[in-house]
RNA sequence: GCCUCUGUAGCUCAGUCGGUAGAGCAGGGGACUGAAAAUCCCCGUGUCGAUGGUUCGAUUCCGUCCGGAGGCA
């Protein structure tokens, strides 16, 4: 006899598609409460940049997993999927449903399909792997793990710095290969069972339209003085620093650059992002596709709700 | 009106001493299990402005026309 799965409306698409008002909206109409899969969303006082939904257009639906981590904190999937999972159980023993929505393809993917991750290792092998890395070269540690694990290696190129070192980690620290690792990851069914809403544009143009109508948005809620708060402050090592929307702009508060310059460096930054959200998501065959374009913003919602009755 | 320069990929331009062309940027596709808004890989056919001529062959040379820029009047 299975356990019964708890029921989640899972929202994803690429960034100013339009998720965050349709998770408000179906939240309201389900008696929802919204946990957000967003990897830059978590940071604290991050809101103009990461497109945070204030709290009037939150409209009284509590959201979990916004704003909740101080930006010098390390974060990764890992603190990601604990988080969530906690979010989700609190939220669904109150007799409430769950609408998860977020941009993160591997935040998302990974609390779906519940991946599990090892209690963090030392990093002493993994700083010991990088040393050799910068000495030796991608192409000599590449070899190095082919020797251990040559499945693996082979589907790296020898400038997938980072993947190359954790695949040398896992082989040595967990004495199996990387496919066995990642089956191992899976090994436990998913306690959710996921309705999978994906909102996109059969006109790329359009949603670069929207995001280019964003930027410039943020940039007249005050993005310049947000950026400037947390210049020369965003540590190399975490996770905040590579938030679009701020690295984009310190060139220009460097003085090295001018302001236009600057923004249409961060449009081109969130359309390339876009792009590959759109990549990591449509291979995802779960996933119920909504044109945006085709259905109108009000369409995608009747579209949404219709499938979300079928389902709660 | 005359003179000069210019018209090649979505943009900026290179190039072909005549054998139908290539860079950067933009863009597209893919990957992704402790950085993921990150990171990595792959992808260049375009009436070479139009039309006549010379030529085995013209985007390349010549004529004319049409755009664009500048100069002289």
């Amino acid at each position: 006899m299975e356990d019964k799965k708890i029921p989640i409306i899972v929202i994803v698409g690429p960034t100013a598609s339009g998720k965050t008002a349709l998770s408000i909206s179906l939240a309201k109409k389900y008696n929802a409460e919204i946990v957000s899969a967003d990897s830059m969303q978590v940071y604290k006082g991050m809101d103009i940049a990461t497109a945070k939904p204030c709290c009037e257009e939150m409209q009284g639906v509590r959201h979990h997993l916004i704003d909740c981590v101080d930006i010098d904190k390390k974060y990764s999937v890992a603190e990601y999927l604990d988080d969530a999972r906690k979010a989700i159980e609190d939220i669904y023993s109150r007799g409430k449903n769950v609408v998860v929505v977020g941009g993160t393809g591997l935040y998302i993917n990974s609390l779906v399909d519940n991946i599990q991750f090892e209690p963090e290792e030392q990093n002493e092998l993994r700083n010991s792997l990088s040393d050799e890395l910068s000495k030796f070269g991608g192409a000599y540690m590449l070899k190095k793990l082919k020797a251990l694990d040559p499945e693996y290696a082979a589907t790296l190129h020898e400038n997938d710095h980072g993947r190359i070192v954790r695949g040398i980690e896992i082989n040595l620290v967990f004495n199996h290969n990387v496919k066995e690792h990642k089956k191992l990851s899976r090994a436990q069914n998913s306690p959710y069972n996921a309705l999978m809403l994906g909102i996109t544009y059969n006109d790329r143009q359009k949603l670069y339209d929207r995001i280019d109508r964003r930027v410039d948005k943020m940039l007249s809620m005050g993005l310049v003085e947000e950026a400037k708060n947390f210049f020369g402050r965003l540590d190399s090592n975490k996770t905040a620093v590579q938030a679009i929307g701020y690295k984009e702009l310190f060139p220009y508060l460097n003085g090295e650059i001018p302001l236009v310059q600057a923004v249409n460096n961060l449009k081109k930054a969130t359309r390339n992002y876009a792009k590959r959200q759109l990549t990591w998501f449509r291979k995802d065959e779960r996933i119920h596709w909504l044109y945006a374009d085709e259905l109108g913003l009000d369409g995608v919602e009747a579209k949404a709700s219709e499938l979300c009755n079928n389902f709660i």
